[in-house]
DNA sequence: GAGCCGGCAATACGATCGTATAGGCTGAGT
DNA sequence: ACTCAGCCTATACGATCGTATTGCCGGCTC
């Protein structure tokens, strides 16, 4: 599922070539000139193939939600909520590894609103949220719990840090898309989602 | 620190346009005649104000760190974490309410990298932090627990719903930022905290 | 009351934008 | 051998961009 080399017709070196730019400075920061020199191209080119500069943002994003519905469509939810995180875990790892850019447009995206943002975070919320009713299901969340609120939680636990990425990453000592970085991160979700931050003597010494 | 009124000057009014224009569509989608129209004044007087757009962009970044750094330097690290959640939340609240602009364009700061949005991260990070040594000083916080992970959840527990807040909203019965949405988060980040998601007894019988 | 200064608008200019159009090159089909 | 479709470049056009310049107007000082 890498993108070089597996097409790599002047086409899809465009697309490439606007979804890398359009990650970094935004669409209306990116003139179809910019993409054309990016790909090596001439900006006539570009309208070519795409005949607008927001049919050419329709391919990009289609291409992007294309790579998402890929990487996560294997994440099943079932087992335990361990196996369903490492199965993140490894959908997210593919995803980042497989085009750096992504995680940047993505934010931009769901920044920017509108159905692609929705339908993007409610996959992901609804995904999560299928995985807690399972374990819920059987007993294994505290009674009480806020589902909505949850899911969410669980959500921005992956969501979030892919979000700021750079900036989480000038707190660590390698990169957060990497096998060591992602064990890291995934340890330190396992762990709150497990047992919270706080250990059981505070709660007794501190119920406020 | 309400934004509207304190200074009804014809400057602020422009800088409040462009603030809430780059929050919407960003720098490079936000032309000096937009944010005119916008305040209501002549393309001409916001050059006579602020000399060059850039010029502009940083008086609106300036004014944007002064709002966080006066509503977050009330935060004092110390007391419970309970109170320093809570203190947070007020902040939060504050920050939310008093221009609503404000998540979209610290989102979109923080997006675009630099300085500026280290500076705010790091802050944040730096803060929670702090507060979790003092817990951890206590012998609060779970054993071989990673400081920086930790710090870098509990940062984006109240970062990430308000970056992207317009899609969390569409999954709860109310504004995110209002008394009772608040508090419906901060119960759900103080249980998070105190005791994760999953019950004791899911650690029994599946250890995996 | 004359002079002046700062808030404000209007206009102009060069650059760059998105897009349209026309032309050149190449390779496959007949 | 000829044609023709498709990839690609070059050029052009109108709109909009950021910015510079000029001038109007009201309130201030002396």
């Amino acid at each position: 599922m890498r993108i070089a080399e597996t097409d790599p017709s002047t086409r899809s070196r465009i697309r490439e070539a606007a979804l890398r730019l359009m990650a970094e400075r935004g669409l209306a920061g990116t003139s179809i000139r910019d993409v054309a020199r990016e790909a090596g191209v001439s900006p006539g080119l570009v309208q070519h193939h795409f005949h607008t500069k927001e049919r050419l943002k329709q391919e990009v994003d289609a291409w992007v939600v294309e790579q998402l519905r890929g990487e996560f469509e294997s994440v099943t939810v079932s087992g335990s909520m361990a196996q369903v995180s490492d199965q993140f875990c490894r959908a997210v790892v593919r995803f980042g590894t497989s085009c750096p850019e992504l995680p940047a447009f993505i934010a931009r995206t769901l920044l920017e609103g509108g159905a692609m943002a929705e339908g993007m975070f409610d996959g992901l919320v609804g995904l999560t949220r299928a995985s807690l009713e399972l374990v819920a299901a059987e007993g294994g969340l505290w009674p009480g719990t806020d589902m909505v609120w949850a899911s969410i939680q669980l959500t921005m636990m992956w969501l979030g840090p892919l979000l700021v990425q750079p900036l989480i990453e000038r707190h660590l000592d390698q990169p957060l898309i990497s096998d060591a970085g992602i064990e890291r991160w995934r340890l330190a979700n396992a762990a709150l989602v497990r047992r919270g931050l706080l250990s059981p003597e505070r709660d007794a010494v501190e119920p406020g």
